[in-house]
DNA sequence: CTGGAATTTGAACGAGCGTTCAAATTAACG
DNA sequence: CGTTAATTTGAACGCTCGTTCAAATTCCAG
């Protein structure tokens, strides 16, 4: 049988669920006590102020996916193939947002916070970037000759379309006029991944002498 | 001489520069009366409770921005090509934001609004599909025998890109070490467009049979 | 000038916010 | 078992929130 969760593990997936949906100022600690079933002042007690429950809500799964995204990164190193390398920087998120529950929560949490200046400094950048740097790289070795600053602009667009694909707003949903759905992650993947290397190609002059 | 403001219009210059750096949950009625240099019962007076002066923020600027994109895609209209139809879509807001002030808050306020559900469907749809809609049918000119689902996936894909673009946040910024800065929009646009015009052609089986 | 409409003012309302604290309860351990 | 630490409880603190309202002021057509 499985362990009943602690009271830490029921605040932080609580507030995960309800920050992903409203955001950082739209959530109260009440709100967030009441969904997971404990005392107000334990959310205090167990992590110290709100804004420090924020970050340690994205904290807790940062980790994972950074050693997810450097294994697969791992495997594709010296075989220079840019797919792959998208395909591993991309994969971990997608793939365990599919499973559904606090993971897909915490993909649209960091999409809300990915394009809010307040904390993509203090989260985005602290949490991703140094694992980022490697992928940038590694890619630099997959496209020879080119200009680090057009693969640092080919990574900064796969972010925002990332960014957006994991908010699953919906949007696309309604535009397409139902052909295509926010949560067809994997169908998803199958684009971005030949999307983005032709893009690659194409700016950092891939044949070039 | 120009006229001076009226307190409707001080009121909704504060509420965007405020909403765009904090978003809708985490600015009060008076920080905005109090920005904008009027009294607080003024906001409530001229535009009703604040979710209603966050969506007059948010329409007043949007029209334009439809105008203008409907223009310059008039201007290529049947001539199939598929650069300008991306310069197109995405010129008008990164031109607007350089040149700063409201403009450039505007567009902070959009990128956040985008990958949050609680606005996308009310105020990003709303607002913004229908022309989205003619981009689409024009591009899929431009891309003779390809799916029409895989263009809706490239626009998406677009979408997010110029989001994160607007968002402004700095990440690049961190991630290159200085080398690409966020406000550099005239150096992204034109990375951009043929970064994604090889995309399209990429998924939508340019050549193909 | 005058009278009615539009706008501005200043104060107040009830509700919800994050945080704190002493007391009560539970858990851990020699 | 007894004792110390860790956790939970319930109430309260001061503060800010969006909204409302009557009174005061400004505006403008007749």
């Amino acid at each position: 049988m499985t362990s009943s969760p602690t009271t830490r593990d029921k605040i932080l997936d609580a507030a995960e669920a309800l920050f992903a949906d409203s955001g950082y100022d739209g959530v109260s600690l009440r709100a967030i006590t009441k969904q997971a079933g404990v005392e107000l002042a334990l959310a205090n007690y167990h992590f110290g102020p709100k804004e420090s429950l924020f970050c340690t809500v994205v904290e807790r799964r940062a980790e994972e996916i950074n050693r997810d995204r450097m294994a697969l990164l791992d495997q594709q190193m010296g075989t220079k193939q840019l797919e792959p390398i998208i395909d591993a920087f991309t994969r971990p998120f997608l793939e365990r947002s599919q499973l559904g529950g606090g993971w897909k929560s915490y993909a649209r949490l960091i999409a809300q916070i990915s394009n809010s200046p307040r904390w993509t400094k203090m989260v985005m950048s602290a949490q991703f970037d140094p694992v980022a740097e490697s992928f940038v790289a590694c890619m630099r070795e997959a496209l020879p000759n080119s200009d680090i600053k057009d693969i640092y602009w080919g990574f900064y667009f796969l972010l925002g379309t990332m960014t957006l694909t994991y908010a699953e707003t919906g949007r696309i949903d309604r535009l397409s006029k139902g052909l295509c759905l926010s949560t067809q992650l994997g169908e998803i993947q199958s684009k971005l991944v030949p999307f983005f290397a032709a893009g690659f190609r194409q700016i950092c002059g891939v044949g070039d002498a």
